[in-house]
RNA sequence: GCGGACAUAGUGUAGUGGUUAGCACGCAAGCUUCCCAAGCUUGCUACCCGGGUUCGAAUCCCGGUGUCCGCACCA
């Protein structure tokens, strides 16, 4: 499906659509209707139990949205997330200084300052490159950032957090003390980040305002030996830096083990590399087929990320692979950072032997970005051709069918019950919701229409189990369990419906790590 | 930000100076003992916003906003 085909469905059924649409709509700002926050919240579910599960020391916190401007000074986002705006007085036009510098030859412009910029400017009198009048402005700098005026003087400068992960360095000191100062300590964040973007795009792809899942891992870079045998033979489609030089496209396979043994990789990092493409594919349920592990050069990555893989997807309705997570080796440059511009010494000394500053490995998601994703992977159009599932009535089917084909954890309704006549059924039908909601399912009972078109209707918002309730169910109590994918029906008690269902609701979980056995905690 | 294209019911569209603004799907109410978008009856909803030209603008012009495609951007 095209971008346009999935919005309007998304509008359609009510995932997203566009934020103050009845003022003719804000660029990059979304808004999730109750299917689009059911599926993620159900992600984001999805991803805490895998990730925050990964070890016993992992944790969600949850830090502020704002962050003073001492933050993101340490953190380099008042320096590096910045352009210099330049306008013609004369026609208005818009255009960056060190662009403008760039193709007129002046050779070195990366990392100089907008008054920098300025002045070159100004020695080469450039002209409007529309109207060719010299009547440029002084370079002001454009931020991403969103500033706020904050306090009651509005003296004092915040930001809206430009990404999740500062408010894990900000709270490592914290988190040292709260999680026994025990090493390695993960630090997971699910929330909303804030960035200006110059040119929104793709729906939920590029938006000022998205959410991300983003796991901080902080760990002694002389010890940090996460169980390997558990991965070492996972297959990894890696795209290496060195092989795009020269000149590949295509992932190769290797497995964990292989990626480790030329020494550049170490085994920690592909442990983690290997969890995320298993969340992808095991949990998120992408094709192993579109997903590659794509290593940024030392170009592409910023200079503070040692080793940098993106994980991508191919997308059909973006037109090819796009990054839908990221695995980022950043040295200690976050806490060494937040250690100068605080005054406040993060080091760590958990043995008494040494004492050290910990290393970040980060583990990044947008969260938007796969609701978008599992749209796009698992919305399909079945012809009544393709169809095979309902046997000997295929001839009968009408048109072709969309169905959202999620994984059943990450439907928003889980079970949809079904009065098949609304005057006759629906009492009983509401009786048996009622039953399955008191077990934690999450049920939705559609009284309009034929039956027929509540079931696709259901289909179409990814709801895997349909429950029927007809004339034979007020007799003996027995109802048809209709599967989304398959749309095979059983007949059962409705008292078994929850036990048959269930495990499917819950999403898998990585193998536990060994631990040692120290004494149980009483 | 730049360039190009586009903007009509919930969705997809027809209409290109004067139309009761058409169609399909959808949605709602009713009928139908109804298990894969059936049928019948009835009903619902639209010209993105603001200016201008004109006797008259959904239609032409200008500006804005938004979307899509390229470029640029994405520490």
């Amino acid at each position: 499906m095209q971008t346009e085909e999935l919005l309007s469905l998304f509008k359609r059924r009510g995932v997203v659509w566009p934020s103050a649409e009845i003022y003719g709509g804000a660029a990059g700002l979304y808004d999730y209707g109750p299917v689009g926050l059911g599926v993620k919240h159900r992600l984001e579910e999805a991803w805490a139990s895998w990730f925050v599960g990964l070890s016993p020391n992992y944790y969600l916190i949850e830090p502020a949205e704002i962050v003073p401007e001492a933050v993101v000074r340490s953190s380099g986002h008042l320096e590096h997330f910045a352009d210099a705006d330049v306008a013609c007085a004369k026609c208005g036009h818009h255009a960056r200084a060190d662009t403008l510098l760039e193709e007129k030859g002046v050779a070195d412009v990366e990392g100089l300052s907008p008054e920098a910029l300025g002045r070159l400017l100004q020695e080469k009198n450039l002209p409007c490159p529309r109207c060719g009048e010299r009547a440029l402005s002084v370079p002001r700098p454009f931020n991403l950032m969103f500033a706020l005026d904050f306090g009651a003087a509005g003296k004092e400068k915040a930001y809206l957090r430009p990404e999740t992960a500062q408010g894990a360095y900000l709270s490592f000191a914290r988190m040292w003390d709260v999680g026994r100062k025990q090493l390695p300590l993960g630090i997971a964040i699910i929330g909303k980040a804030y960035r200006n973007e110059i040119a929104p795009r793709n729906v939920l792809f590029r938006m000022r305002a998205f959410t991300q899942a983003e796991l901080q891992i902080f760990f002694d870079p002389e010890d940090f030996t996460p169980p390997f045998d558990r991965v070492a033979d996972e297959k990894l489609p890696c795209l290496r830096a060195a092989d795009r030089a020269a000149g590949a496209v295509e992932p190769r396979v290797v497995t964990a083990t292989e990626l480790v043994q030329k020494g550049d990789i170490p085994p920690f990092y592909a442990y983690h590399l290997a969890h995320s493409l298993r969340f992808f594919r095991d949990v998120l349920g992408y094709p192993a087929d579109r997903i590659r592990l794509l290593e940024k050069n030392e170009k592409e990555r910023a200079f503070y990320n040692r080793i940098h893989f993106d994980i991508e997807v191919k997308l059909d309705s973006l037109g090819g692979y796009k990054e839908l997570g990221a695995v980022h080796y950043r040295g200690d440059y976050d806490l060494s950072r937040h250690g100068e511009g605080s005054g406040t010494d993060l080091s760590v000394n958990p043995s008494g032997k040494k004492k050290f500053l910990p290393h970040v490995l980060e583990l990044t998601f947008g969260v938007d970005r796969n609701v978008w994703g599992l749209a796009d992977l698992h919305l399909k159009t079945e012809t009544p051709s393709s169809s095979a599932g309902a046997g000997a009535e295929a001839e009968e089917e009408k048109g072709p069918r969309t169905l959202w084909a999620l994984p059943s954890y990450l439907a928003p309704t889980q079970v949809a019950v079904l009065p098949l006549i609304r005057k006759m059924h629906s009492e009983k039908a509401e009786e048996i919701a009622e039953g399955l909601r008191e077990q934690g399912i999450s049920v939705a009972v559609p009284l309009t229409a034929s039956v027929g078109k509540r079931y696709a209707r259901e289909d179409e918002v990814g709801t895997p189990f349909a429950v029927t309730v007809d004339a034979q169910t007020l007799q003996d109590g027995t109802v048809t369990l209709r599967e989304r994918d398959s749309r095979a029906q059983s007949r059962l008690p409705a008292a078994e419906i929850a036990s048959r269902v269930r495990r499917q609701l819950v999403p898998p979980r990585p193998p536990r790590p060994a631990v040692p056995q120290a004494a149980a905690t009483p």
